[in-house]
RNA sequence: GCGGAAGUGGCGGAAUUGGCAGACGCGCAGGCCUCAGGAGCCUGUGGGACCUAGUCCCAUGGGGGUUCAAGUCCCCCCUUCCGCACCA
């Protein structure tokens, strides 16, 4: 008997799958597919353990499934553009392509060291031009269509990446990606019209099952439905000392969601950012004084005003809006405590039923009107103004609200709503939190936006005939400056496709979330330089059936891939609702109790791991010592604990080899065993049940492999008891199997066959080799996962628990189909039992067949 | 503040439908085998009490409840993690 030697075994296996390309697949119609699939990688530089985690999870269900039947796509890609490359490039003087290249090789050989089993010849970067061009094609497809379109916005400015980030990248105020906190800037700046799906991507959540309520959660509140009404108060002229800037009449229009409420309205209130307070603030008395206050305002930390953590501030304006329900002039204030950003940016202040607005109001003694009473219980005191202590926000019925009075708060907003609009002073509306997806970037290392600016013409689609618009080779650099693209007079000077006249090309690049929210899709046709996909491959591969990846992505990447999949949809290229079926977040891997991360220090090398364990070691342990979701704390005697088993197996199926090979295992189902073997085919039979509903549906791939380490256990025992090797003292015994039964090795053959099998997704070089060892041909990748017969699965003696009041008082060994008259007989006849029943009344007995017996007694 | 998930031995974690709590592994202890053991194999390992071959009690964050039966279901509270955070 060799010593399990992992490196020369995963080697071989590694180099025969390559060379028989055994992973790679085309569709086969009538073959059931699987599509399973990994988030594909930034090429940061390294992975570390914790990064390959999820791999070697899509790898488990990859390679089961596929011994399942299915013709299974897992394919493996790079997320290759971004920022940490264009200042890596910075850094080092050098090229953004390098770094990036180099990093995808050394991660590639990382991930082929595993032994995962992905289709390699679908592999991109999405920075090839090959793959950008896709993204430039559907970027104009969706220009066509008004899905994207360029307007001048406040955006979020990174000053550290110096470049605007989406709102989804803003986190607490500060950078996704660096942290630095985030300034308002306006800038000309392209979007996607992610709201155009609002509804439909905040529907879609209702049918995804198969999804994490976590992430389901989340994305709800992203989008943030709020269903309401926009109101109209004109405003009424500047006191005739000051003359007005215009003529125009104006009017300030709040969003409300308690339309029911507007009788209480005692002021209405601004975001400093709002539209008219430069116009107030010029028809102001002291327009200087005015300004100042705003000023004040806005310069206050955006995060912290965003967050609620400034005291609510406000002044009031001098002038007065008409409130459209009551008639009657309330004052405009402007205040730090409205968000420009949300609804209207003003509001309507109701200090009686909004806590907000009662603070607000207590601090400037602003009036109190209630318009809302709760059914009162008993004789309580009706709500008063003047004492309360804060807002009533509940249910109740209208008072002094006119004609509306007597209503029930249950109806009368949608009511109020649509008198609203009858009087055409305003009108139901739903507001959503989710915003058009702002992908322009003012960096070099991404997809360019294929237009073109012409003085004469406007702007001007880049023909398709001329795509890709490819990014210039920059000579140098320096991280000077806004733009790099628009430091290049040969990139930005052109000609207008419409007019030939001189034009300009756009030097903002996508946000590589666009890239990242598609290449799903282009794997299923990855060399196709017709199109970005040919609609047929991904109608047979998608949706993708199992997408494994980190949780910080369940609102940005997710949610654009379910837009981009409803564009595709609109384009008739995908003919599904939603793009994954079910996803799986995988926790993360800590060590010493933080996420391990190159910054803490803290990281273990997968390349050392494999040097002294093995990638089969490494692959085991992180699938077994915590589920997949949870987040796994790196011990390194877990893993040698891993390793152990692994040896135990090696030792154990190496030394049965020649008693097993050629059993005749088909001869089962006729023979006569005994009690051992019986034990043994029911062990067999009962972890291969387990295993596979573990595996699939469920995916719980840790007490999948505790299955299989209690089946191990389990082998051992039974060796030792028919004097096998690989226990000690049948080794000296020599390595005769004479005296082997035939019962014997057919019982053992079966076990070892599905142990090796069934272990093979997690450990596969190790399994190939003892599955070649064991006498078949041609490796186990498509070999037929084992199936359990229930009949040998089930045991003949079950042990049936007889309580008395609840606990525990013996054991019964019966028959597994005892009947219950029988159980209910024996448990009562148990001496032990009796020893809790002598001299009380047995009230009642609960037999549960197959599971126990309560006795219950007084 | 609102929402979500979770809380089980010394540790990681099991326990598909309410039905023997602690599978499997790590660690620890003892034994076998050995020149040796940091290899391998076997055994034990939640806590406590006692009349210690055994028996009994307690135990899944805390407290109530439903039930013959609760880690699992319901209510209240505590703690941790995550998300959202003045969204009108």
């Amino acid at each position: 008997m060799t010593d399990y030697n992992p490196h020369s075994i995963e080697e071989k296996w590694q180099r025969r799958w390559a060379a028989q390309r055994v992973f790679e697949v085309t569709e086969e119609p009538g073959r059931p597919k699987f599509y399973c699939l990994v988030m594909f990688a930034y090429p940061s530089g390294h992975a570390h353990v914790g990064h390959v985690r999820n791999y070697m999870i899509g790898d488990v269900i990859a390679r089961m499934k596929r011994m399942c039947g299915f013709n299974v796509l897992h394919p493996f890609g790079w997320d290759a553009f971004g920022l940490p490359a264009e200042n890596a490039a910075i850094k080092n003087r050098s090229h953004p392509r390098t770094w990036t290249l180099e990093n995808i090789a050394h991660m590639k050989g990382q991930l082929q060291r595993l032994g995962i089993s992905y289709a390699w010849e679908r592999e991109f970067a999405t920075c090839e031009a090959s793959y950008y061009k896709w993204n430039q094609w559907l970027f104009l497809e969706m220009f066509k269509r008004d899905l994207a379109y360029r307007r001048r916005a406040t955006v979020n400015w990174c000053p550290g990446c110096a470049t605007v980030l989406a709102n989804e990248q803003v986190v607490d105020g500060g950078c996704w990606r660096c942290g630095t906190a985030v300034t308002p800037r306006e800038l000309e700046q392209w979007f996607l019209r992610t709201t155009q799906y609002a509804d439909e991507l905040l529907e879609g959540i209702d049918r995804l099952d198969e999804w994490p309520t976590k992430v389901l959660t989340m994305q709800r509140n992203w989008i943030g439905r709020s269903e309401g009404a926009l109101v109209r108060f004109p405003v009424e002229p500047a006191k005739p000392a000051v003359p007005a800037v215009d003529d125009d009449p104006v009017e300030i229009e709040v969003f409300t969601t308690r339309i029911d409420t507007i009788f209480g309205a005692t002021c209405v209130v601004l975001a400093p950012e709002h539209a008219l307070v430069d116009r107030f603030a010029a028809e102001a008395t002291d327009p200087e004084a005015f300004r100042r206050r705003v000023q004040q305002f806005r310069a206050q930390d955006r995060t912290e005003r965003m967050m609620g953590a400034v005291e609510k501030e406000g002044f009031d304006t001098g002038r007065t809006v008409v409130n459209p329900f009551t008639g009657r002039p309330v004052p405009v204030w402007i205040a730090n405590f409205v968000l420009v950003q949300y609804g209207t940016g003003a509001v309507m202040a109701v200090p009686a039923h909004d806590q907000r607005d009662f603070e607000f109001a207590r601090k400037y003694g602003l009036p109190v009107d209630v318009v809302i009473q709760p059914e009162t219980e008993g004789d309580a005191a009706p709500l008063d103004g003047a004492t309360m202590d804060a807002a009533y926000a509940g249910p109740g019925t209208l008072v002094r609200s006119g004609e509306f009075t007597g209503r029930s708060t249950d109806d009368a907003a949608a009511f109020m709503a649509r008198a609203a609009a009858a009087r055409d002073v305003g009108r139901p509306t739903v507001q959503f939190r989710l915003k058009d997806w702002g992908i322009s970037r003012q960096r070099y290392w991404g997809t360019p936006i294929p237009i073109i600016h012409c003085d004469a013409c406007g702007l001007q689609p880049v023909p398709y005939e001329d795509l890709p618009v490819e990014l210039p080779t920059v000579a140098e650099f320096t991280g000077q400056g806004d733009s790099p693209l628009a430091q290049i007079p040969e990139f930005v000077d052109t000609s207008c496709p419409s007019c030939q006249g001189p034009a300009r090309r756009e030097t903002d690049t996508m946000d590589t979330f666009v890239d990242s929210s598609w290449y799903f899709y282009r794997y299923c046709d990855a060399s196709n330089d017709e199109q970005a996909f040919d609609p047929e491959k991904v109608r047979y591969w998608a949706p993708i059936d199992f997408y494994i990846g980190g949780v910080e992505h369940a609102i940005l990447h997710l949610i654009y891939s379910r837009f981009l999949c409803r564009v595709f949809k609109d384009l008739g290229m995908v003919d599904h609702d939603e793009p994954f079926t079910r996803l799986l977040t995988q926790g993360m891997v800590l060590r010493n109790g933080v996420v391990m991360s190159k910054s803490k220090g803290n990281v273990v090398d997968p390349d050392q791991m494999i040097a002294s364990y093995g990638a089969d070691t490494l692959r085991l342990y992180e699938m077994f010592v915590a589920p997949p979701e949870k987040e796994l704390e790196w011990t390194d005697t877990g893993l040698e604990g891993s390793f152990r088993f692994l040896t135990r197996v090696w030792r154990l199926v190496t030394a049965v080899c020649p008693v097993v090979d050629g059993a005749p295992q088909n001869g089962l189902g006729t023979m006569t065993l005994d009690d051992a073997h019986r034990a043994l085919r029911r062990k067999t039979h009962e972890s291969i049940r387990r295993v596979s509903a573990d595996l699939d549906p469920r995916a719980h791939l840790n007490t999948a492999v505790s299955a299989l380490m209690e089946l191990v256990n389990d082998l051992y025992v039974f060796c030792e008891r028919h004097a096998l090797a690989p226990h000690a003292a049948a080794a000296r015994q020599g390595t005769s199997t004479d005296h082997v039964s035939i019962q014997t090795r057919a019982v053992l053959g079966e076990a070892i066959e599905a142990l090796v099998l069934m272990l093979s997704p997690f450990t596969p070089h190790l399994c190939e080799e003892l599955w070649e060892r064991l006498g078949h041909a041609g490796g186990l990748v498509t070999v037929a996962w084992p199936t359990f017969d229930p009949e040998v699965a089930r045991a003949d003696e079950i042990v049936v628990p007889v309580q008395v009041n609840g606990k525990l008082r013996a054991r019964l060994t019966v028959p597994a189909d005892v009947s219950e008259e029988f159980l209910r007989a024996a448990a009562l006849a148990e001496p032990a039992v009796q020893s809790h029943t002598v001299g009380k009344i047995v009230a009642r007995v609960v037999v549960v067949r197959r599971r126990l017996v309560n006795i219950v007694v007084t």
